[in-house]
DNA sequence: CCTAAATTAAAACGGTCGTTTGAATGAATT
DNA sequence: AATTCATTCAAACGACCGTTTTAATTTAGG
């Protein structure tokens, strides 16, 4: 195990090969049926792949489940702490609409890649398990992730109180949801272009939320 | 059968009991776990009933599961047709916000009731199971409702093109479910009154991004 | 009371589940 | 060439699944 740990990171070794074809298979099947619907026999199946494979390489069910879910929202937390970054560096003070665009940020890089048909629909299942699934993954991708982007939007909206933009950041991260879970392969809009339009209007929405100029009662 | 046909809707039949049983036991489940992860014997075992009675009463999951959702969701689409009808009944022109309580009125009517600690988680897990299990549920029961109030919104927001408050509805939807997801009895905020704290934050998310009156570009 | 229908009960059906085992296979290292 | 170790494979484990069957029991009507 020594020996290879140098590229144990690359896809060239056999072992890795089979590790990606069997989570390539399982994110399918999850998107389409949930995870307690779909099975590792099924799995192993669709992946071409002897059944023990998927324990031998992920442990239990709910070890390929979180590395599934891994593989996809580690960029994407990356992209959208990056995209927050770059702009708080910037001079320009912040706006929500620009906050907001870093949060989506992973949905307009991966437009026309392959990765749109899968991020949305993945995302939107995440959000589906029950809780005592998928808890503990969310708590470990999207809590820096969240904390940071309410601190930004704080700085952008003077005066409203943190506990309210906790609230009004939970809302937009619904109104997300529901987007991208009706966008999947399964869903109605398949062409790109449909789905850069409604993320437009996601962005529209939300910043409006999140704002609330007329809100003044 | 055609002899107790008359008191069919009615709770006094010994046959009747169990079929409440093993609905309230199911819905319990179901919310806790999802459809998939609750089996007929958990289910059974809860309801104190014989398994074979699921079968008996409700001919197979997918229909227990049916008659589960239907239960709840009808007053709840009937709560909401009849505010909104009401609200067009009166004088004065509609509103955005009056429209979106009317809308979220099972919520406010149940302020109290032990409703509130079903509904959320309910309509919460019919939203996150399988589209190929729920879609002909919400379809029944969410169309006509839909169509009807996205009409309303319309006239209360002129010059907004249909599609487009099509897609903020959607929005609405997502923000209303993401709500009341975190709002089960596994959720964060158990106390009624911190649900209408909440309840009133979501009413005064959705109007903004509904009117989206700082949208001006 | 007695009969007929509605309901409950116990048991089993064939299948599929996640997981484990132990041997075969392969490619590298010594 | 021999050995070592990671990987693959076929097979089976016990458990649980949704559903069905058959009989016992309860309930209501004549």
């Amino acid at each position: 195990m020594v020996a290879m740990s140098n590229r144990a990171e690359q896809e060239s070794s056999s072992g890795e090969a089979t590790r990606l074809k069997i989570m390539d298979a399982a994110e399918s099947l999850i998107i389409q049926h949930g995870f307690a619907a779909t099975s590792l026999r099924a799995i192993a199946n669709a992946a071409d792949v002897n059944l023990a494979a998927t324990h031998y390489h992920f442990g239990s069910k709910q070890g390929l489940l979180a590395a599934v879910f891994h593989r996809r929202m580690r960029p994407v937390g990356i992209a959208r702490l990056g995209a927050l970054s770059e702009l708080e560096a910037g001079s320009e003070p912040l706006t929500v609409d620009a906050i907001l665009k870093a949060f989506f940020v992973p949905f307009y890089d991966a437009e026309g890649s392959e990765l749109l048909t899968i991020l949305p629909g993945l995302v939107a299942r995440i959000y589906a398990e029950p809780a005592t699934l998928t808890q503990p993954i969310l708590e470990e991708e999207f809590s820096e992730v969240a904390s940071r982007f309410v601190a930004a939007l704080l700085k952008a909206c003077p005066g409203v109180p943190e506990q309210e933009m906790r609230w009004r950041f939970h809302f937009m991260v619904g109104s997300m949801i529901q987007f991208l879970k009706f966008h999947t392969p399964i869903g109605v809009a398949d062409r790109d272009n449909e789905f850069r339009v409604g993320l437009d209007k996601l962005v529209a929405f939300t910043v409006a939320g999140i704002e609330q100029l007329g809100a003044i009662e």
